[in-house]
DNA sequence: ACTGAACCTCACACGGACGTGAGGTAGGAA
DNA sequence: TTCCTACCTCACGTCCGTGTGAGGTTCAGT
């Protein structure tokens, strides 16, 4: 329960570069402890919150916008406010709709991927 | 047949800005004839291609790649390198991944939608 | 011929996540 | 104590598609 992991441990485990967990620390997306000397000191269960940030950024949200998801991932309690949840819907479209966009671009490839076959073992019969 | 569409008009009908297509063209993605003044010069085809770049750029490919993909595309015929269908491949295979990804990251999204409601739904009742 | 819009070529700015290096402190093993 | 590694804080660099402005030419309508 201590804040008890390293930077360095926390990069190792969550796969992140340590510049990276600063920066969003900077962006306020993440918090940590310090040890006397200034040291930062991370709880056990942040890995898993910098997995779920990698997951958003790698959706296409800014750092802008996770921040303002945020509340509604931590405390799905009484404070959770309208706006952070509206904002979550949002963002929930919008992903939607990307995601038909890229599986409409899928097809598109996986067209032109066959109509390059076909005509390659037409050659091949020449 | 020749070439009459005008650089502002071909802008206007896919909805890529002027400075867009300038940047596709000096990346090799898009060519251009020119008037004797050296004004470009488009053909009417030339808007289904940039539809197709664009649809390529949200799908995370940069300019480099696309430019190494569209052999495959113009003609699916004699001269469509191996290397390039095989590059067509990968990028498939990438988005294929991608999708799957997001797809994820969607049901995550759904689920603390979900639990924000539950949770606001109870408070209502208190 | 005049005028305003559209075009041209540089070329610098930007946003955003992250890399990288400088210059320095802290921690722990030999 | 020595020494190596990990950590700290600036702060500038990178990538890349695109915006934007300067400074100039061309086109089309009147």
């Amino acid at each position: 329960m201590t804040a008890s992991i390293r930077i360095g441990e926390l990069a190792a485990r969550t796969g992140v570069s340590v510049r990276s967990l600063r920066y969003y620390e900077e962006q306020g997306l993440l918090t940590s402890l310090r040890s006397p000397s200034g040291h930062r000191r991370y709880l056990e269960s942040q890995a898993e919150r910098i997995v779920f940030i990698q997951r958003l950024f790698s959706a296409g949200l800014s750092s802008r916008t996770i921040v303002d998801l945020l509340p509604c991932v931590e405390s799905p309690s009484a404070d959770t406010s309208e706006a952070a949840l509206e904002r979550m819907r949002q963002e929930r479209d919008r992903l939607d709709r990307h995601i038909e966009d890229l599986i409409r671009t899928r097809a598109v490839l996986d067209e032109l991927i066959a109509a390059n076959r076909a005509h390659r073992s037409q050659l091949a019969r020449a």
